[in-house]
RNA sequence: UCCAGAGUAGCUCAAUGGUAGAGCAGCCGGCUGUUAACCGGCGGGUUAGAGGUUCGAGCCCUCUCUCUGGAGCCA
């Protein structure tokens, strides 16, 4: 009779096994390394979290820690590991005594390995950490090949992007991706306590002219894609989302207020510090709502996640000041006490014009704020985040409303000091009559957008919302000043490894 | 895609057109309640690739590739 693979998942959870039977049974079934195995069979105590043994208050004994050895100093008769688990910046120190089970292996246990350590939690003797582990036993789970490239030293992020797979261990990128899984959390606990809906809006799009960005074409055809696309797996040319607007409003539509968080696509040739091919974008819709209330949200959301980074990411937070950007908590406090600045298009022209600051780029009503202008605005003028207002109808997409003066639209944008622009968002034209026209100077086709027009017809409502991109809250959150050190594994213009 | 810069040992970097080195990592040994431990020894190179100039090229020239910074597009 063919054996069940044993199921590790809740044990290494450090959750207690359901009893019954039926829920024992993995929904997959998940095949436990060799190893792992074994030490469960000699392990039997539960796994602590570093984090959680090191915010203890009191000795304690007994503690089963599993992890990545850092580090190991050896001494006369005994050893320091440095453990580290992920679950935290720090890392345990470790004492290994010369006799106890397991100890035979230390030599093997070098920077890289992986380990099960049994011990007391003591008070350390000395300086540098208020607890470690004396060991009681110690397992060797996997040796780490002397070609571990992640040495004890600084390594550069460049040689760090080149080893996607190693360098969630090391303190940097851990800290970084803590910080983008508690900062996913917030994202939907904000929305979620405001009462937005969470849509999940179609990754796979037909609207071949959504006018964000250059988009993927996803394809079943072999040869010559435009020979003919009805015989294609959608019957007609499909591509990979670029955003979830459009389809958010359909859902604004009818439960008022809401928001997309997923992943989003663009095909763009970029190659900056700010840009990758697949990104994570936030995308709220709010119906019975104006420019002002659209404003109001960006505000309070970028304020929202500022403060949470402050009171729940404390210790990486803390390590990207040291490490990565000195004034990043300066900065978060700063972002959330301050009110955002507020101009109109118009007045950051002036502001401009009078700044007397040489601009590479020139500065005239209806051409585009360039990076510079922007970056002028909010690091040089403001010293705050500002948002842009009611920008020149020409220069912004066909979806946006007309304002009353027939020259700008009702659009905003949120530039933070060392990103730029960090929110585009708008409210949306919802008078049909206007829509159809400025479809109609935009060249666009009516009857690819019929269905986004209906909204329109029935029981249209004032509208508004915006995109923020995940990563560029990250990298203002961090101070982590490349987007592709946000991303587990960045995709951009020819780089797909990992 | 455009502009600029860079590419030398596993990593971080040196090297007037004239014998390719150091620190760290690795391996071996020593010492030590250590803290990116310390001390000694050893191994480690198609100088990104191709071509050219030269008696001689890591260095100068051409092309290609990769990376970085800036720009555009945008989030």
């Amino acid at each position: 009779m063919k054996s069940e693979p044993p199921h590790v998942g809740y044990h290494k959870l450090g959750i207690p096994e359901p009893i019954a039977p039926a829920c024992r049974r993995p929904i997959f079934p998940l095949v436990a390394p060799r190893a792992f195995r074994e030490h469960r069979a000699a392990f039997t105590t539960m796994r602590t979290l570093i984090k959680h043994a090191l915010a203890l208050t009191e000795p304690k004994s007994g503690l089963v820690l599993k992890g990545w050895v850092r580090t190991r100093r050896d001494s006369k008769g005994f050893s320091f590991l440095e453990l580290n688990d992920g679950s935290c910046l720090s890392g345990l120190q470790v004492v290994v005594d010369a006799g106890i089970p397991g100890s035979a292996d230390l030599h093997r246990l070098t920077t890289g390995a992986s380990t099960v350590v049994e011990g007391n939690l003591v008070a350390s003797p000395a300086a540098g950490q208020k607890w470690e582990l004396r060991a009681t036993r110690l397992e060797l789970v996997g040796e780490a090949d002397p070609a571990y490239p992640l040495q004890k030293k600084g390594h550069t992020l460049e040689f760090l992007r080149t080893i996607a797979h190693l360098r969630p261990r090391s303190n940097l990128f851990g800290a970084v991706f803590r910080t983008r899984s508690r900062l996913a959390y917030a994202v939907h606990q904000f929305f979620q306590e405001r009462d937005f809906v969470y849509v999940h809006t179609p990754i796979i799009t037909a609207s071949d002219c959504e006018g964000a960005g250059e988009m993927f074409r996803v394809t079943t055809l072999k040869g010559n894609l435009d020979e003919n696309p009805a015989a294609d797996f959608f019957g007609k040319p499909a591509y990979l989302t670029v955003s979830g607007q459009l389809e958010g409003e359909t859902f604004a539509c009818a439960l008022s207020n809401i928001y997309t968080f997923g992943p989003t696509f663009r095909a763009e040739n970029s190659n900056t510090a700010r840009h990758a091919a697949e990104f994570w974008m936030i995308e709220p819709e709010m119906a019975f709502c104006d420019l002002q209330g659209d404003m109001d949200l960006g505000e309070e959301f970028v304020k929202a996640m500022a403060q949470f980074t402050l009171d729940h990411c404390q210790e990486d937070l803390a390590f990207f000041g040291k490490f990565v950007d000195k004034g990043v908590q300066e900065r978060l406090r700063f972002v959330v006490e301050r009110p955002f600045q507020r101009v109109p298009y118009t007045e950051a022209i002036g502001i401009l014009q009078r700044s007397g600051h040489s601009f590479e780029y020139p500065v005239d009503y209806g051409l585009n704020l360039q990076s510079e202008h922007e970056r002028y605005l909010t690091e040089q003028h403001f010293k705050s985040p500002v948002t842009v207002f009611n920008y020149p109808r020409e220069i912004k997409p066909f979806y946006m409303r007309l304002n009353d003066d027939a020259k700008t639209v009702a659009a905003m944008d949120v530039l933070v000091p060392g990103i730029g622009e960090i929110i585009g968002g708008a409210q949306r034209e919802e008078r049909l009559d206007h829509l159809r026209e400025n479809m109609r100077s935009h060249k666009l086709r009516e009857e690819d957008y019929w269905w986004y027009t209906d909204l329109r017809r029935f029981g249209t409502v004032p509208h508004a919302g915006f995109g923020l991109g995940f990563e560029r809250l990250l990298m203002f959150l961090t101070g982590v000043s490349n987007i592709r050190d946000v991303v587990p594994f960045a995709r951009t213009p020819g780089n797909a490894e990992f």
